[in-house]
DNA sequence: TGATTGATCGTCT
DNA sequence: GACGATCAATCAT
């Protein structure tokens, strides 16, 4: 059903068909993670995306090589994690199916209820101990795991969460009907 | 069930 | 000096 070996030309594409083909991939940070049930895209030209005014010293991953992380810090105390696509674009991952190291994202995140774990792009970040270290490496080597579905699943589209500008577009990806998603579609 | 607010700090103006 | 791609607690309805 997964596919363990894939390509940086999955990477090397519009922000939004990643973040669709990403729902239901498997994703793991040193063991510990699951499936990804929710996406948004962020794009070059995107007034609500980071790269929008251009490459600074904090956004410089999102300038970079396809496949690779775009880490940054949220309101001072999330820390959110980014599948970085063509230049400029990358794919925020807002919430993730617990599989894997359950005892362990239950520890970091202080609570036990498996819905509350990774529901969000800074439950993920705690849950998974995302930090500025991983800021630009690579997705297909160590500590991160990334296994493709074969068959896509079935997807919900909406507006994106959390920004002021460049609202309307429909780049919110999620598993439908899934409980794991941070809020309903 | 929904709205409001405090926490907290790096980044860019 | 202002402002977030957020979360959790609290208060209101």
């Amino acid at each position: 059903m997964y596919r363990l070996t894939w390509d940086v030309s999955f990477f090397a594409r519009g922000a939004v068909e990643v973040a669709a083909d990403l729902i239901g991939a498997e994703f793991t940070v040193s063991g510990v993670g699951g499936i990804i049930a929710e996406t948004e895209a962020y794009l070059p030209d995107d007034a609500a995306s980071h790269s929008f005014a251009g490459a600074t010293l904090r956004n410089r991953a999102m300038f970079g090589p396809p496949a690779h992380a775009y880490i940054y810090l949220s309101y001072g105390l999330h820390w959110c994690l980014n599948f970085v696509c063509l230049p400029g674009s990358a794919v925020l991952i807002r919430a993730i199916e617990p599989k894997w190291g359950i005892e362990t994202m239950q520890a970091r995140r202080g609570v036990r209820e498996e819905r509350l774990l990774c529901s969000g792009p800074g439950r993920v970040g705690q849950a998974l101990a995302i930090n500025r270290e991983q800021d630009g490496l690579p997705l297909y080597e160590k500590p991160f795991l990334l296994s493709l579905p074969v068959k896509r699943p079935p997807i919900f589209s909406g507006l994106r969460v959390g920004i002021t500008k460049a609202v309307d577009h429909p780049w919110r990806f999620g598993l439908a009907n899934s409980p794991f998603v941070s809020r309903k579609f």
